[in-house]
Order: structure tokens, then sequence, then C-alpha cells
DNA sequence: GACCCCCATTAACCTATGTTATAGATGGTT
DNA sequence: AACCATCTATAACATAGGTTAATGGGGGTC
């Protein structure tokens, strides 16, 4: 257990909580123990399958994934974009079976743990444990968001939203380089993103290229004017605090309840 | 600490949860303890604004509330109902403000807790906090199925599936009888969740009660064939699944983790 | 009992988006 | 270099669902 390994957390998991509370060695430890045994995927492939029982829980360490769910007839909604750092079935693992399957839209690289050690995490380390429960309520706000897109936002307004979103999801974790970022996605898989037909995301796109907000020249995507964009999509900004970091999560844990504690 | 009171949860969050996974008595106690504090509210009153400042957390022990987000010409979307049982904003206090308003639909009655109890929450009971996460992954499993509906669905299988699924969560809480409930809610609310217009939802339930499947008087909504109701709305058993109670939870607690944790 | 407001209902018309079809890029494989 | 599978790109046409507008019912309230 050297002071000055801890201290820098190997596990993409552990940087992302890193960044917005500090963690002892010990809870350093865990996570890196956590994420030990990592496993390669090629691209398209299946990390967990809508029906199946589910194994254990994943970080992704490098790559993109989809979770998605499907009608018996085929038709697919994809439900969020599992990017690196990002966790997945963490909490599902308490589910028989999964009701969304996960693939992977590029090589990917993916530490597994079993579930057990959630529980193992929940008994040991309460300050990870709301660590990890406050990461599972920001992925229900993207869905959420994601709700009101399909929902009530147009086209236009979807296709700049999601855009705006994976810009400033992927800034977090250093893929965006002045507004440029790979988008390693068919046409095929934003439609089923955004609720729409192919042909209509390919229009969509033509017409934000024609507008001159983006330029894509294959799996780059280039952003001219975020806030413009932005404004397009009717970008929340409120949304856009959820995805920063909780001021208050590391304080709460370390001032209120040692109090509370106290007393009891 | 009487163990007989304690064996009865009083509070709706305490027999929702002993319905999956029993409670020790210090447990109950503790969750009869969070919901002390009980307020009654209006028809058609904000628990909750999208912007403010998140107070207390919520349980909604008497009536119906949604979830909304609205974007800023007015256009909203239905994000979630709220039931009696539910929560209300339980990991969202962590977040700065609300990215969506919570209103009642009916005359409600409320319990009211300091976010800080949460903490407190994740520090001694750890077998709570897991059977919150678990609520919480449910939350999102049943927003993510919505997206998927409002995504893929046509207009006449999202609202067949909207009433299965409400008509499946009542029936959990003992409110529904005999395939007849209670549906306090417009059809602009009802619009609002499906991501239709008000004359469509209307047009779509007329077709609903014309093909013989529901029945409408005033706020009493009766659905004569649930099987018939769930493959309309292509209603995925998996996805049931979830709201049932998680058999390994329990367990899972119990045995893993205490083994893990001797040999420590 | 007259007035209102909110809500459900329907009809007529309109448009954003879906569907079908075709052609051209792109990139990997033999 | 020819082949194949995917993917993008457009055009032409079809439709599910949106919009506008008008009507009527039910339940408060003065």
């Amino acid at each position: 257990m050297t002071r000055a390994q801890a201290n820098i957390p190997s596990s993409p998991l552990g940087r992302k909580i890193t960044s917005y509370m500090s963690l002892t060695d010990e809870e350093k430890n865990f996570l890196n123990d956590l994420e030990r045994n990592v496993t390669r995927h090629g691209s398209r492939s299946d990390l967990l399958q809508q029906g199946e029982r589910y194994g254990c829980v994943r970080v992704m360490r490098k790559g993109w994934a989809i979770r998605h769910k499907a009608l018996p007839d085929g038709r697919r909604q994809v439900v969020n974009f599992v990017l690196p750092g990002d966790i997945i079935g963490f909490y599902c693992n308490l589910f028989e079976t999964a009701d969304h399957g996960v693939t992977t839209l590029t090589p990917a690289e993916v530490a597994n743990f079993q579930p057990e050690r959630i529980i193992e995490l929940f008994k040991l380390f309460p300050r990870l444990a709301a660590a990890l429960a406050w990461s599972g309520a920001k992925e229900e706000a993207i869905i959420a968001e994601r709700l009101l897109s399909v929902g009530r936002r147009t086209a236009l307004e979807r296709t700049a939203h999601l855009i705006v979103e994976l810009l400033r999801r992927l800034s977090i974790v250093g893929l965006v380089e002045e507004g440029r970022f790979t988008l390693p996605v068919t046409q095929e898989i934003l439609a089923d993103a955004l609720g729409l037909s192919i042909v209509h995301i390919n229009r969509t796109l033509r017409r934000l290229r024609d507008i001159g907000l983006i330029d894509l020249a294959g799996q780059q995507i280039t952003v001219h004017d975020v806030k413009q964009l932005a404004s397009v999509g009717q970008f929340d900004e409120l949304y856009l605090h959820l995805i920063q970091a909780p001021k208050q999560l590391e304080h709460a844990l370390d001032t209120k309840s040692d109090r509370k504690r106290a007393g009891d």
C-alpha cells in the first residue's frame, strides 16, 4: 500500500470520483483492486444481452458502448452512451435479468468485478457508496433529459442537444480537443438514440452542417460554436450542473453525519 | 423500541422494503423515525420546482404526483408518476439544483426528512442503503422503458403500455381492485407523459375504448383484459420482473459480504 | 339559476417525420 | 482489381400525429 501509488488512482473510475471528492488511500486501493481484472473486447460485441442474467459489474476503461432496449419486432432504442469511466450495471445486478443490452461501438477495455464486491463496498466504504449512488443519479438525470428530448424536442433540437451532451461528457474525461472529438457511431445508432429514422437523422445532420454549426469528417465531429449549438438544442444549464461535480457531497459525508453519529 | 411496533412498519417506505427484504427492529425504527415529519399538500401544488435548490428528501405516503421537466418555451415532459410509497429526490439531493419539478395531482400526504439522514443511513445501515439503491435502479428502469415507449412505440402502444405499467405498480401498493383503479390525471398530463398532443391522446384513448380494452368513467379506469392490453403495448416481461422484488438482495447482504468481511 | 372555467371530444386540415428506393462512398478481403 | 458488405446520401412519396377551431359537459361560485 504505497502512498505515492495510492494517490494516483490508476482506475478511470477512481479518477472520476477523485475529480469531485478526495479519497483516502484505503478507498483508492479498494477501487484500484476492483478494477484489477481487465478484459478486452472487439467492436460491436455484446457485453450484456437483454434478458440475460446479470453477471458482473463492469467499468468502461477505454472505448464506447451503448445501452439499448429492443422491442420484439426489432425496433430499438439506445438508452444511453457508455463512455470511458462509466459504470455498467451497477445497481442492476440486484435484478434477476437485464432489461437492456450493452454493446461496444469500438474496441473496448473493460474492468470486471463480482457484484458481491458492491455489497462489500457498501458495508466498508460508505463514502464510496454515496459517491457511486451520486453517479447513478447522474445517469438517471441523463436518461430523463433524453426522454425530454425524444418526447418534446424537434429532430433538429434533439440532435443538437445530443451532440452538446456528448461534447460535455467527453470533455470531463479529456477526450475533446478544440471542439473536436471522435463519434464512433453510425447514423443508425444516432437514429435509435434519438427516436428518429435513419433517413431523417441524415437530413438533420445535413441541416446542422449547412447552418455551419458542425463539421463531420468520417468519425471526427467538430463543433464550431458550442453556445449556438446548445441554444439550438435548448440545452439546459441546470442539467449541465448535474454533469459537473457535487461540491457538497464530500462535505456532507465528512461533517454532517459524523456529528449525527456522535450524538447517537 | 417495542418489538411489536417495530414489526409493523407504519411507513409506506418501510412496508415497501419489507415486501422484498426482512428488516431488523433497528432498521424499522430508523425508517419509521425518518417519516415522522408528515406534511399535507393540496392538489396541483409544487413539491419541488425545476431550478430550485433541493430541500429535503420526501416520501409519498398518499396521493399521486408527477416528476416533470420543461423547456423554456413551455413544452413539457412528464418523466415519471410518483405513486404512494415512492421516494422523491433521494439521490438528487446531492445535486445543487433540481433539474425537474414535482407537482401533486391529488391532495397528498408527504413525509419529509433532511438529506443528511441519508448519509447517516449509508453509514449506519448498509442494508437499507442497498435496498434504497435498488429502489433507485428500479426508477431508472422505469424511465428507460418510457424512453423506449416515446422513442419507438406508436401512440396506441405507448398508451396501452403506460396503463399496464400503472396497473402493475398500483397493484403492488394494493390500489387496484378487479382491474379498476383511479387515474387522477388529465389528458394533458397523459399527453405530456407520452410525448403526444392532447388531441391525439384523446383519439388514442377512444380507440382503446372502442376496441373494448379499457373503460373510462371519470377518473376510474377499468382494464378488462390485462394480457391483451399488455400485448398491444408490447409490455416486456423482463421489465415486469424489475418491478417485482429482488430475491437475491437480502441473501447477498446477509451471506456473501459477511463472509468477505470476516476474511479481511 | 346564470356565469365561468376547465376539461373532454371531434372534425378538418397540415406538417414533421417515416418509408421505399436508388446510387454512390468507403473499406476490408481474396 | 474485382467483390462484398456497410454506410452515407438523396429523392419521391406516404402517414402518424400535430394544430386549430368549435362544441358540449361538469362542477364550482356569486
